[in-house]
RNA sequence: GGGGGUGUAGUUCAGUUGGUUAGAACGCCUGCCUGUCACGCAGGAGGCCGCGAGUUCGAGUCUCGUCACUCCCGCCA
């Protein structure tokens, strides 16, 4: 027998009819007839209804209880007359005629109101985040999350994953982010750094002999938050795998997404295989690495239709080296000029030059464009994007980087005017084939363009015979709606070859060993060959929950500027324990201090 | 580090070309009410209009600065 409740406020119905019950839960809303109370309790499970007559002893103090204190109720379930039924409650049939009330833990008044859900501030609702969290959207995300990781360790186990915990103390390393720090009280002057992916470490438990390993880890990195991008900390389905090629790692976790997916959303999911696009064709069809496969527009190059065209500032473009994207969306040719218009001032105000615009509608080209355009570059256009009557067509011409930068952003904009995305389905595809070095535009120095670890395609030949900027990498992407979920890879193992591809980033040996020094030293004794990805768990919830804000499904988020609101962190420590870390801190810091 | 947006009651918001005592809804308090479930009715409290300068006879409103939150760029192998 359990001291709180004898059922919980989710589950009593009409089969309790006449039982007597208790239950226990936070006053949710109360209703006060003068002569009765209607007090409907809350708990994890549900809400249920309970009534006070003013005969009963509590009636005055319960009349004057604050909304979310709790209390235990004991009383006897009946069933609600047919025309006080509540259809959208699961207990709506029955109601509890209360008899012993006790107030466990009375509530002062509430900063917000928990049972109606307003907009009320965030920095508010994260100082408050215990309340935020009794809501009932934001307590369904966080369930939602328990269960989805739950599911994801069953699915990687039963395929023979082991889970296999890393250190969270542990080396600063050279990655891309910003690392925390942490410092060593033993080794004054010394720091740890918190992990900003447990890369390394999964890559040595390969080399130790474990075949599958995977782990929902922390990831650590002090980069500025995004609404996608939580500040300091977020997790990842981390998994690596030895002996495979990139093929064995897409089905290996295809089934895992689609199922995770498809079992925790009504949405439909794609099914397994996944779309596998070219890095190059990606960038080319969608101006992105991360297309959202729901729009259904697509990008041409209509550079060629422009030469010697008739039309100047497109000719004069060329001639400089600018190219001409075309976005085609059939069935807009009716839309007035102004919806026209309207888009090419809505380029001009993102910093473009412009959005142009030809209609083809009964066989023949309208608009600006068209009037200036000669009538065989009309016929090449009409062939190259395979003209129907209805269509028109968008027009950037631009530098090629910037030109395919904006076109992604148009096809966007068109696809929201026209009302073109697919609704209720997640989308995925792999991006693979990504260039294993690129120029930095400022330095005009080659770097690694992805990640160091990653295998380049063709493997030593490639590095020694082949222009670095054309060697391709084993390095894939798994993009879900236009979201980038996780990074992945073909891990290079070989010491020479790893030696080689830093050379030709402008590293040496030494620099090498600096950065990487356990990972090749390990690779000395043996390596198999091994690969894997990490994605995102906290863009996963997002995807699945449909919110667009990572906090949103997460516990207790930090804040845009990386700040617990609710513990105060971070914040200031005692002299003492800078001392004993022998830490001092520079004197215009101490100044704010005081 | 840079750019945009927001900031008025506990909360969500309105507030006209600068012009009486700054409003509404929800919440809160008091009273009434035995069938509500967004309970109802009557009354009430609650405002450094983010903060600080400036312009003006007069500023919630205009200008400048500053702070907070948020979104974006940079950054995120």
């Amino acid at each position: 027998m359990n001291l709180y409740r004898s059922h919980n406020c989710g589950e009593l119905n009409l089969n309790h009819i006449n039982k007597d019950v208790y239950i226990s839960g936070w006053v949710n809303k109360k209703r006060d007839h003068g002569g009765l109370l209607f007090i409907d309790l809350r708990d994890e499970y549900g809400i249920t209804q309970c009534v006070v007559n003013s005969d009963n002893s509590k009636f005055k103090i319960l009349e004057s209880l604050k909304l979310e204190s709790v209390i235990k109720i004991s009383g006897k379930v009946i069933r609600r007359s047919d025309d006080t039924i509540n259809k959208s409650l699961p207990t709506g049939e029955i109601e509890v005629l209360s008899r012993n009330i006790e107030i466990l833990s009375e509530s002062e008044q509430i900063p917000f109101q928990v049972a109606v859900d307003d907009d009320s501030p965030e920095d508010l609702r994260l100082k408050y985040r215990y309340l935020d969290l009794r809501r009932e959207k934001n307590h369904k995300n966080i369930i939602l999350r328990s269960k989805i990781i739950n599911s994801i360790r069953q699915k990687m186990i039963n395929r023979g994953f082991l889970e296999i915990q890393t250190p969270i103390l542990t080396a600063s390393s050279p990655e891309g982010a910003r690392d925390f720090l942490v410092p060593s009280r033993l080794h004054k002057g010394k720091f740890y750094a918190l992990p900003q992916a447990p890369q390394i470490f999964k890559q040595l438990l390969m080399i130790a002999n474990f075949d599958k390993y995977f782990q929902i880890a922390p990831c650590f990195r002090d980069e500025d938050a995004r609404a996608d991008r939580s500040p300091g900390e977020f997790y990842q389905l981390d998994f690596e795998m030895a002996f495979v090629e990139q093929n064995d790692i897409f089905q290996t976790i295809e089934p895992v997404l689609f199922e995770i997916f498809s079992e925790n959303s009504k949405c439909s999911v794609s099914k397994p295989p996944f779309k596998i696009i070219k890095y190059k064709d990606s960038i080319s069809l969608y101006g992105t690495d991360k297309p959202d496969l729901r729009n259904p527009l697509i990008i041409n190059d209509a550079t060629k239709s422009f030469i010697k065209s008739g039309f100047k500032i497109f000719e004069e473009n060329i001639e400089k080296g600018f190219v001409v994207k075309a976005i085609k969306t059939p069935g807009s040719s009716s839309k007035p000029r102004g919806w026209f218009d309207k888009l090419n001032n809505w380029a001009r105000n993102e910093g473009q030059k412009g959005l142009g615009y030809i209609i083809f509608e009964n066989n023949e080209f309208k608009g600006p464009i068209a009037n200036n355009l000669k009538e065989e570059n009309l016929r090449t256009l009409k062939d190259l994007l395979d003209l129907e009557n209805g269509d028109s067509i968008f027009f950037i011409c631009d530098e090629e980087n910037n030109a395919s930068k904006f076109a992604s952003i148009a096809r966007t904009k068109l696809c929201n005017e026209l009302g073109l995305l697919e609704k209720n389905i997640f989308k995925f595809c792999w991006i693979v084939d990504f260039p294993m070095f690129e120029l930095d535009p400022q330095t005009k120095k080659i770097d690694f363009s992805h990640n160091p670890f990653s295998m380049p395609q063709g493997g030593m030949d490639s590095l020694v015979n082949k222009d670095p900027l054309e060697i391709l990498a084993w390095q894939f992407d798994i993009v879900c709606n236009g979201v980038e979920l996780s990074s992945g890879a073909i891990r290079n193992h070989k010491l020479d070859i790893m030696i080689k591809a830093f050379e030709i980033a402008g590293y040496s040996k030494d620099d090498l060993r600096d950065r990487f020094g356990s990972l090749s030293e390990a690779f000395k004794f043996g390596a198999p060959p091994h690969g894997g990805s990490a994605p995102g768990i906290d863009r996963i919830l997002m995807l699945i929950a449909e919110e667009e804000n990572l906090r949103e499904v997460v516990a207790f988020p930090m804040n845009q500027q990386a700040e617990d609101l609710m513990m105060r962190s971070p914040n200031f420590v005692s002299s003492n324990s800078l001392d004993e870390l022998g830490i001092d801190l520079k004197p215009e810091k101490k100044k704010k201090l005081t």
